[in-house]
DNA sequence: GATGTAG
DNA sequence: CTACATCAACGCGCT
DNA sequence: AGCGCG
């Protein structure tokens, strides 16, 4: 095989270029590259100063996958990472050539952490809500708007964004950081308030047992150790499709999750930029402190 | 996909 | 040399 | 005190 050496801020050497990732439809591993290429600025700007676990399929999706949160030995000296207890190193992505040296790997998900690694507060609100009847999309948008609503009644402006998988994320943006111990409280509260006003739709129950086909609002996820699909990052799913902020008007209209794809989601975000971070204003500290206050 | 290690 | 295993974690709220 | 969950 002839090598193929793609220049980013180093040169990344390509290997299996043609390695089919996905089959129908057809994504092979250059294709995956030059969607990294191109989101490259969106991706990385979600990515960059937190600590990322990768999702790698190196044989394609039908293939075995694994998670992998440590660098592999034997990286090049251009890949940086976080060394920790024990001489293990995380996974740091900073820049284009390290996200290529991953893709090069077979990886096809990028999960980050909701806080930096600069500083160990988050600035956002998340809401992971994951149906239990994978197929049952509108549940799932149903559960959105009453968390959107809840929100908006407090103040707090939200955006939504599909996980690629079955689920939706609604994010609300702080101007400041917030300590996990709070911002997990009110994450929590917003929780059990929406299952407890719409019952038949959302479940706060973390046994799978005793949710039945209800939407799980997994205020857990929220949290210090915890990671989600950084937004614009491809799925390991038949369609290659790609976490994606939307607008709301777009969920209310009937967007679901496949309607987003590594073959689609370049020319919308060239278009409409990246909604995550700019289609809300982030809410101030003291809409957060009056939220907490009310609370106790 | 690449590495480390056991056979 | 080939074959095979490994490739993440905890935290943490609840029963 | 142990467990189930993602
Ligand atoms: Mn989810
Ligand atoms: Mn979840």
């Amino acid at each position: 095989m002839q090598p193929l050496i793609l220049e980013a801020e180093a040169p990344v050497r390509i290997t299996h270029p043609d390695k089919l990732l996905f089959v129908d439809p057809p994504v092979t591993k250059l294709a995956n590259l030059e969607y990294l290429v191109q989101m490259a600025p969106y991706l990385l700007s979600h990515l960059r100063d937190r600590r990322i676990t990768l999702v790698r399929c190196p044989h394609g999706i039908a293939g075995h996958r694994f998670y992998q949160r440590h660098v592999p030995s034997g990286a090049p000296s251009y890949i940086p990472y976080r060394e920790v207890e024990g001489g293990k190193r995380e996974i740091v992505i900073e820049d284009v050539a390290t996200l290529l040296f991953y893709a090069n790997l077979g990886t096809i998900e990028f999960h980050a952490e909701l806080h930096r690694l600069s500083d160990p507060r988050p600035r956002v609100l998340s809401f992971d809500l994951d149906p239990s009847d994978t197929s049952d999309f509108e549940k799932v948008r149903k559960t959105a708007f009453y968390v959107r609503d809840t929100l908006s009644e407090l103040d707090l402006p939200s955006v939504v964004k599909t996980s690629g998988a079955s689920g939706l994320q609604v994010f609300v943006p702080l101007l400041e950081p917030i300590a996990y111990e709070d911002s997990r409280r009110i994450v929590r509260f917003i929780a059990r308030y929406v299952e407890g006003r719409w019952p038949h739709i959302a479940t706060t129950a973390r046994l799978i047992k005793e949710r039945g086909d209800k939407v799980y609002v997994d205020a857990p996820q929220h949290g210090p150790t915890r990671t989600l699909i950084a937004p614009y990052s491809v799925r390991a799913t038949p369609l290659a499709t790609v976490s994606t902020p939307i607008h709301w008007s777009e969920l209310e209209g009937g967007c679901r999750p496949q309607d987003f794809t590594i073959r689609n989601v370049p020319a919308r975000v060239a278009q409409f930029g990246d909604l995550m971070t700019e289609s809300v204003a982030p809410a101030s500290a003291a809409t957060i402190a009056k939220m907490l206050n009310s609370q106790r």
